[in-house]
DNA sequence: CCACGTCGCTAAACTGATTTAGCAGAGCAT
DNA sequence: ATGCTCTGCTAAATCAGTTTAGCGACGTGG
């Protein structure tokens, strides 16, 4: 911008009209009784000044800024919220608004830091969002305004977006129960009651509610649970080698995520196993490995975009104000067949 | 907030003087010649109505907003991206500033509705980011005020953030050598001329520069430079078995990235080799995969945050004027070794 | 005693929009 | 001629700060 930018007095002036039917026509205010020609004139000249209204006198006036505060724990800084933040800013551009982002790193004076913020820019909503599906505390400062809680839940009862993790635990049972696989499916990534991650703890036990409700409905239960204290590859890798010296191996496993997986397809390549022809492995996330695993692993994936855009059309279009559980689809690759024999 | 929030007027009437003092006592302006008593009571004042000043109406006068928009190609979504965010959100927080992200995708449409966006809310400056270090046409909307380039470069010679990747290059062939490598280090990574994905070669041609002059220094030359159209964990698997198909086998390999290395381990893996007593792997970015392989993955780390960071500090503090190359540390982990016999 | 400078502070303008209240003129009925 | 409504438009207030210009009191030197 090499010149002044041009102010709705501008426009109006140019126009030969006030600043008022000038602000009327560029709102398309209804019940105006402006004639055509003003309305001609008036776009005609913005259009020719490229005017453009200037945010802060604007929302100086009504309080709405087409802002949207995005304040996660610490999930901007995570793989899974690349995709909240890019469904969340699509949907937003759809709707003329912007996103700004914080961070609260679970730190309480960057939380009141982050609150502050936002309060003092008048943002028009809050997506308050969780790395991992769990239950937060809301900060009640922002209570006043309108607030969507994203990939986790609240003793508020505000409205959220989760992933249906139920669902998914289901259809990854439903999809060994159709491979044939039966009484000899084990599950790793059980958390110890003890060592509970209330991170994690509220997406594992709707998965397992869903994988449990399912495999009863045929009849069957899972031969094993390999307890891991965390869910990463280390953990998978462990459970996997304590699973194969039991006496009867299992047919399939079922991780409850996919670096828990990878560290079972390290352990299974150790063992001299093939995948999925000696045994079938199947998980949640679909992070970006499943797809680099050989062979592929078949996973219901956390829908990260859709879950972002959801959590704004909430906050904006007001959806329903309980939770909104979005599908997680599962990706089908190589990483399960039949039993073997 | 039940009640609503106190303006400069209350804090004024409160402390007994004008709205003009108290604003000059609550900036903290130099010059003005109100008395320690009427600073100490604005203050009481201040503090007492929990005082904070509204953003729209301060920036409306002073055209300045407190905060950055953060424009990036592709790059929110991306793994990349949250190191980067994360660091920026960090110095601007530290510096009073929020951050406005943005997506252009890419898509010329896009852009210019960010800009726009941008130029509205006249934030005070731009982080213009791209996903890999590449060469970036800046919009010259933008260019009126200030823009740093984060992870990319441009040809208006703007102020520009980079990973020093060819120190990264030096530093990893330097490892190889102090470990006992000499004739037989392989590189797996380089394009082929014709299919030089933009996005990657300024990154690929500067790592390999570093290599090449520290190998030469030391009077070494590559072994087999692997070819990849893409940097994919498939195309290192490739690279890696017609690597071992060759008459002589390195004893360390070189990738040009993490999942590269991946693929290579999985050939490895498969022709029975191990790593790092047959053959040492080294590479580039660490990706949270490098931790997570079995045995973990020496890489120079792409710092993500650092730059993010460094880019907020050009920003608002007014860095240098060319580019900034930020180190890219090395993690030792345990894919390197003396090689055998 | 007066001119002048300094001190401590304030009134009012200003930023760029939205919104309320209301004005002038036309048309119509009485 | 008077009163009424309706039409098409505008003046001015408002939002909450920052900034400019300047006012009254006091001290001082001539």
């Amino acid at each position: 911008m090499g010149h002044e930018r041009a102010t709705l007095a501008d426009v109006a002036r140019r126009a030969g009209l006030s600043k008022t039917a000038a602000s009327m026509v560029l709102n398309g205010r209804e019940g105006t009784r402006l004639s055509a020609e003003a309305h001609q004139r008036v776009f005609a000249a913005a259009e020719e000044l490229g005017y453009r209204p200037n945010v802060a006198a604007r929302s100086l006036r009504t309080r709405k800024t087409a802002t949207i505060a995005f304040v996660s724990d610490i999930v901007a800084t995570t793989r899974f919220a690349g995709g909240l933040i890019r469904g969340a800013l699509d949907a937003a551009r759809e709707r003329d608004h912007v996103l700004l982002i914080t961070e609260t790193q679970g730190d309480a004076t960057f939380e009141r830091y982050a609150i502050e913020a936002i309060l003092d820019r008048q943002v028009d909503g809050v997506i308050y969002a969780a790395m991992a599906t769990r239950r937060l505390a809301v900060p009640p400062a922002i209570l006043g305004g309108s607030v969507v809680l994203l990939n986790a839940t609240s003793p508020e009862s505000l409205p959220c977006v989760l992933p249906d993790d139920e669902g998914a635990g289901a259809m990854v049972a439903e999809t060994l129960l159709a491979h044939g696989h039966r009484d000899r499916i084990a599950l790793i990534g059980r958390n110890r009651p003890k060592e509970r991650d209330p991170e994690i703890s509220l997406a594992a036990d709707a998965r397992l509610r869903g994988i449990r409700a399912t495999l009863a409905a045929a009849g069957v239960s899972l031969l094993a649970e390999g307890f891991c204290p965390e869910w990463l590859p280390e953990h998978g890798y462990a459970a996997m080698r304590t699973l194969l010296d039991r006496p009867t191996r299992p047919t399939a496993v079922i991780c409850m995520n996919d670096r828990l997986a990878f560290g079972a397809y390290q352990a299974l390549g150790e063992a001299g196993l093939t995948i999925p022809d000696d045994l079938s492995v199947i998980s949640f996330d679909d992070d970006p490995i499943a797809a680099w695993l050989r062979p592929g692993l078949s996973t219901a994936a956390l829908p990260h975009e859709q879950m972002g855009r959801r959590a704004v059309e909430v906050l904006l279009d007001g959806g329903a104000g309980g939770a909104s559980f979005v599908p997680m689809p599962l990706r089908r690759r190589r990483s399960v067949a039949a039993p073997a024999g």
